[in-house]
DNA sequence: AAAACTGTATTAATAATATAATACAGATAT
DNA sequence: ATATCTGTATTATATTATTAATACAGTTTT
């Protein structure tokens, strides 16, 4: 099995359990994860991670509650997901950034057009 | 004069004085702080804000070290920027969203088309 | 001249975040 | 069966972020 989070790099940009309950939810968007796929011990992520064993059982934790992982008593967690539920992990991220960048855009005067330039330009490293 | 703040919203993204530091740096970029102005007084940014005095200091030191502000003794501060700093700014705050949305797009297999698509779809509320 | 305003500094208290070190019950692998 | 792996829980500690309450030197307003 490939590493989940092999190309994952924390920064300071959030705290490090939300940068992971996102990391995860783009696995999911990314088809990585599936539903009924067996999720990686809570200690062999943290090591991965270069983290500690709470901070990502804090993660886990936050996304049994929002229903996206089940787990057995005493054994790995599983992905639980629908094609209803992957769409609403699809909005709330996507759509979250999407419509951020579109405020700020407005806010500095940069059009639809200007900004889809950019990210033509940008697109190709 | 307009408050400058009056349209900014605190959320949870982020600690607050950085956010505090973003929101000055876009009211640079759209043209609502110009070199020479005058800034409103840590204490009533404090007050419209609902934030302790403190937080605003440290916002106001950080971009006094970037060079953005600069403060005469016992005197409000003043707005010091040039053409080339504000070009800097975009990059920085421009690029930088565009670079991370790229990114978050090539995780989940959507392409720069796609992508410019459900922004003009966005792009009018 | 007095009051009200500047930026700045200090100290304390609190909450959130993260690490660390264990512990325990139960499943799995050897 | 024994060792090793699960998830989970607990307690302690450190750091960061934020609020709070003052204080002070100097400028501006009244």
């Amino acid at each position: 099995m490939k590493q989940p989070f092999e190309n994952f790099v924390i920064d300071d940009s959030a705290p490090v359990y939300l940068q992971i309950i996102r990391h995860f939810k783009i696995l999911i968007l990314s088809d990585f994860f599936a539903d009924g796929d067996e999720i990686p011990s809570r200690r062999s992520i943290a090591v991965s991670l270069g983290v500690n064993l709470n901070t990502v059982q804090k993660s886990f934790s936050e996304l049994e509650k929002e229903g996206i992982i089940e787990t057995p008593p005493n054994a790995k967690s599983i992905v639980r997901v629908s094609g209803d539920s992957v769409k609403k992990i699809k909005e709330e991220i996507l759509n979250n950034e999407i419509t951020e960048l579109i405020k700020l855009c407005k806010q500095v005067g940069l059009n639809a057009q200007d900004l889809c330039g950019l990210i033509k330009k940008n697109w190709e490293e």
